[in-house]
DNA sequence: TTACCGGATATTGTATACATGTAGTGTCCA
DNA sequence: TGGACACTACATGTATACAATATCCGGTAA
């Protein structure tokens, strides 16, 4: 999963965050337990220095917490948390469509995203979809909603953007593998196709309101698709980081 | 302006923290300008180690960017830029403000809030505003506007505010001192205070939209100093932080 | 005169040794 | 038997030494 001697290019800091957060998105590290540092040197190969710069990058990418006394442990999140993540990440998202629309996108702008929507349309065509196809469409969403918030121009937005989607399960294509499974599988992906069909001709139209507003219940998809999950306690695996959830009973 | 050899308790990485982060603020260190780790630990008389850890942290803040080819740099911000990170602030704090009315806040909740408004209300009332009593207001405010998020009880969106809040030019109170000496001051206060004064008073009563509609108006108000400060270019001293704005020419 | 190449210098990335503080455990006393 | 204190062991915070790499300057050739 993490790969070890590989890549000599990139940085030990890089290739120690990496590691770990693989670790802890796959619960290997256990929520609320403290992460030690000499343990960390052993499991990634760095050694000190990098592994400290690391842990304090993903503290403050908000997987890590830092205990009072000194050191890091693996954050925990109640539903509640992981809810509030996701209208936040709309929330965020939902600012920057207005202000791509208020500011105005060029057909030049809005070219390459419309060809990422054709590109979907073709995935979602199909019927039934394969799990290739999730997965095809999982790299389409993600691409979309990068350059969505691109469109907005603005650096500190997108930078806070990023942030908020840094938490998988907050992630615009986080809960999108969750529901492969599921039988209106197909039909979830429609209904959010359509969204983005819409936020695109709304900022076309410079609509801003409409815009913002469009992107806030798309977001909710996620939350929907996130109460699913919870309440049948089923494809845990498809979503790394379901593991830092605590669960009603603690 | 930095502490040197007190307080022993703290970290040296909290130390080198403040005393870099008050260096960047105050313009010492210039926008664009590589900032050398060897001179970092000379004029903060912490180690190597301590030092990269608080220019890590001061990266994540948003007040350095990582050079490609190693190292930091102090971020420079258009003016755009400042607009947007006050409208960004603005957003995550109506979206707490809507969360607080919509998840309800008891009277016992508000208590605190209607206190610090009449404490505030204290200082407007009198007129012409002294000196002293502004810098009583900004303390005041950065109270009340903590206790406004904190009332959303969402620790991710908390998180958020706080982050946003983080760059002396997007934080609720920046802009307060940068008027203190114009003449429609007081007006300006008042009109601040009001909108507070709603925003509580549509939390108390759940209405979720007309709060985060005001909080998101409130924050223009920052806007509208910052067009003011930039337009007279005056009083650049009371806002460290300003000097991290590249002007229009260049 | 300009562009490119090579070396010297300085700066960052990494590893490790040392110091300091915390947590855990065991024993002793009430 | 329970609690408190002291001691031990370990984990983190800090400092520094070393290695690799980027930058800058000077020289040479086109």
């Amino acid at each position: 999963m993490a790969e070890r001697e590989s890549d000599r290019s990139v940085s030990q800091t890089v290739r120690a965050q990496l590691s770990l957060r693989d670790l802890i998105l796959s619960g290997d590290l256990r929520p609320g337990e403290r992460i030690s540092e000499l343990q960390a040197v052993e499991t990634t190969g760095a050694s000190r220095t990098p592994v400290r710069m690391a842990l304090v990058r993903l503290e403050e990418e908000g997987l890590l917490e830092a205990i009072p006394s000194g050191g890091f442990m693996v954050k925990t999140f109640s539903e509640r948390d992981v809810m509030d993540s996701i209208e936040l990440r709309g929330t965020l998202e939902g600012l920057a469509a207005r202000f791509a629309a208020e500011r105005g996108a060029s057909s030049r702008d809005l070219e390459p995203l419309k060809r990422c929507l054709d590109e979907i349309d073709g995935v979602v065509r199909q019927d039934p979809i394969s799990v290739d196809a999730f997965s095809s469409y999982v790299a389409l969403n993600a691409r979309l909603h990068a350059m969505l918030t691109e469109l907005s121009r603005s650096p500190p937005l997108i930078r806070q953007v990023d942030r908020a989607s840094a938490l998988p399960f907050a992630s615009p294509s986080g809960f999108v593998m969750t529901q492969s499974t599921l039988p209106d599988a197909r039909d979830t992906l429609m209904i959010a196709q359509d969204q983005h069909r819409v936020v695109i001709d709304a900022i076309e139209n410079r609509e801003g309101a409409r815009a913002e507003a469009i992107m806030r219940e798309h977001a909710r998809v996620a939350a929907r698709n996130l109460r699913l999950v919870l309440q049948n306690k089923t494809h845990f695996d498809l979503l790394p980081g379901l593991a830092l959830i605590r669960m009603a009973g603690e």
